[in-house]
Parts: structure tokens; C-alpha cells; sequence
DNA sequence: TAGATTGTTAATCGATTAACAATC
DNA sequence: TAGATTGTTAATCGATTAACAATC
């Protein structure tokens, strides 16, 4: 209701906030104008303001957004503060890898379990469990996790069983395309895709 | 001249459209229609035609695509086909997960170093280069290098050696954000905020 | 020729911005 | 009060789409 604003290009800025006041809360900067924000980003004073209106609750006119109020709000907004349990398939360094990230190192997601054909080398100082494919259905059912992290392809059957088991999204950093289901979100992630379009970038004209 | 299609959306679509004729090419499909490569990505026919318009010398009027041709000239226009000579900063777990995607290990962008604050172990079965961040700069000038891969933020000054060494593009995939510089092109990168937009539509209402 | 599918335009739709009133 | 900055609207801008002519 009166949600009008839940456009997709907003929700594709509101991390990028997100991540722009954990930046200055590291800092210490405790006030922040909506052009402190822009700066941060390629968008204007203008659209911050417009997509941050639903918090206004942490803004003052002549003042600014209070970062800290405004952090938490938008974590919770974005569903972060509820640390989903998450499940990896892929390898050891891919998990290495994304352990480091604050979202999963620090708090917004909880990284349960690593499976990977054959089972990957346990992390360095974490509980996180480690198995095989043929386990990962009875591991989501167990732990009641919603959350799955490919970074590598998976069978359909195994799929399946981790659906089956409880997996309600998928982050699919793998170059296979996944099919749609329904009653499962699923978001392709191509990070490379931003490197060929600064190839492109760079073979046109430099600049 | 005349490129006025080029915008920053049609940017964004290409390398998307140059990922799933690759998939096409390896399954042995030679032909495809517009509306066959929409339905591996969230954009419609028409807008698939209006965005290859450019590559019309690789479509024929009832009969479509010819993916061979077209993944060529795209990759051509991408830029993809330079070779351009890339240098990674970052430990050797993220040095792993990068080397083995397709545009660093089939063709597209030759890693030539990688390189860290402790010098990271050599990769497998590769001839990259190892090395500390003390030795960067020199490495890029002496290699041609052009394109920096940051997997971890970098100090100031070395970022400078790098770009004086002939560093001309900057893929960032680390949390740190990078100021603007004159001549070289930024591109930010932030897998995880779709991760975290991931969470804020499993939030609100399952679907 | 009939069928298919691109190329292209004009209309629609949605997102961004400029400007300023509201208010701290 | 004066200065700063949000909240909000109306205008602009740009991207998407529907429709169909062109043509293989």
C-alpha cells in the first residue's frame, strides 16, 4: 500500500546506500546531507532524497539523515538484519572468497554449510559444515536454510532436493542459467559482465 | 557518428547478449531469432532487435541470427578480441575463483601477474607472474598492462605507480571506493548488492 | 508464394531532475 | 531569524514497446 516507489531501479541504489553509510558509520561520520550520499554514487542529490523518502523517519530538514538510525532502518528494510541461512556450492577458494565479505563475515547472512561434488576443505576458523552434493537437500531441510549460493552448476536433481529442503532464493553466480520455479527467487549474477563493458569502454576512445 | 544508440542501457545488454550466444555456440545452435535470445534474458524481442541493429550485416530478414557471426562481431565491438593484458591484486583464493572464468581462461583479457601485499602462491598450471605490491608498477610498464582487477583495496601510491606504469582501466570489486582520475576508466562493481536485494524480496512476500 | 523474422517508427511508459515550498 | 536541507511536484528526459512495413 502506497508503495508506489518500489520500483526496480530503486531497489537496485537502496544496497548501494546501505553500503555507503557503513562506509561513513566506519569513519565516524554520524550526519550526512542526501548530496554527501550522491557523491558516493553516479546518482543525484535529488533521486537520494527521492528514494530515501520512505525513511524519512531518519531525516531532519536543515539537518540531514542521522547515518545510524538510517542504516538500521535500511537494513532492516532490505531484509539483512534477519541473517538468512545460507548454503555454498562451489569450491574451496570461491568459499574463501565470499566468507570474506561483510555480509557474510560480519552480519546480514548466515553461511552454514559449503557443498561442492567432492567435499571442499574446511574453512579456516569458522563452523561453517562442509559435504557433497548428495548431502545438501537433508542439510537445507535441517537447518532451515533459505538461502543458496552458487558459484558453480549444479544437477537439476540436487536443485531440486535443496527446493525441496527449504531454498526460497537463489544467487546464482554461475554461467549456467537456471530455469524458473515457482515460489523461488532467483537472481543471475554476471560481475564479469562489467569488465567486458569497460573493455569496451577502453577500446573506444580512451577516456 | 550515428551511434546515438549507444547508450548506457544498451551497454549493459551486450555483454549479456555475448554470454548466452557463447552458451549457444557450445550446445551447436547456428541461428537464433531475436525472441530466442530474449527468453534467456529479462528484455524483449523488440528490444534485443533494437539493440544488435548495429550488427545487422549478421541477420537476415525471416531467417534470424547467424550466432557464429554475430558473437564474433560482438566480441569485435566489445572489444573482447584485444587480448587486453590484465594484472589481478588480490590473494590467491580470489585469484583462483577469477582465473577460471571464461573471459580470463578461454580469451578475452590474458592475466599476465598477480599480485599482493605477501606475495600470493603461484597459480596452477598458469604462467602468471606472482609478485608483491612493491613490484607492480614496474610489472605493468614492462608488460603493457592496461587493465588493473582489485579483489582488495590498494594504497594510494601504488594505485599511481600502476597508472603510471599504463594502467587504463580499474575493475573494483573491493569495498574501498576508488576517487575519480583523469584517463582512467572506473568501473565499481558490487556483486553482493544483488545478494542483498535477494533478501529484501524474500522478505516481503514470498513470491 | 507463404511464412518468418528483422528493421524502424511513433506512442507509451517510467525514471530522473529542476525548482521550490516546507521546516528544522 | 538565517541557513541548510529535506519533501514533493510538475516537467523533462530517455528507454521500452507495439505495430507493421520491408524483405529474406
Amino acid at each position: 500500500m502506497a508503495d508506489s516507489q518500489n520500483n526496480a531501479a530503486v531497489l537496485t541504489r537502496l544496497p548501494q546506500y546501505y553500503r555507503i553509510l557503513r562506509r561513513f558509520l566506519q569513519q565516524g561520520i554520524y550526519r550526512c546531507s542526501s548530496e554527501e550520499i550522491a557523491a558516493q554514487t553516479d546518482c543525484s542529490p535529488t533521486a537520494v532524497r527521492s528514494d530515501l523518502r520512505r525513511f524519512s523517519g531518519c531525516a531532519k530538514q536543515g539537518y540531514g539523515y542521522h547515518v545510524k538510525q538510517l542504516y538500521t532502518a535500511l537494513g532492516n528494510y532490505l531484509g539483512v538484519l534477519d541473517e538468512f541461512r545460507a548454503v555454498l556450492v562451489g569450491d574451496g577458494a570461491a568459499a574463501q572468497v565470499i566468507c570474506q565479505h561483510p555480509l557474510i563475515a560480519v552480519h546480514g547472512i548466515r553461511l552454514c554449510g559449503v557443498f561442492s561434488q567432492t567435499c571442499p576443505a574446511p574453512l579456516p576458523a569458522s563452523q561453517t559444515v562442509t559435504g557433497t552434493l548428495a548431502e545438501l537437500g537433508a542439510f537445507c531441510r535441517e537447518n532451515g536454510v533459505s538461502l543458496l549460493l552458487l558459484t558453480e552448476p549444479i544437477p537439476v536433481h540436487v536443485l531440486d532436493e535443496a527446493i525441496a529442503g527449504g531454498v526460497k532464493g537463489i544467487w546464482n553466480l554461475s554461467e549456467e542459467k537456471l530455469e524458473a520455479r515457482d515460489g523461488v527467487l532467483i537472481r543471475e549474477v554476471h560481475p564479469f559482465d562489467t569488465l567486458i563493458s569497460l573493455c569496451c569502454a577502453l577500446k573506444q576512445g580512451e577516456a
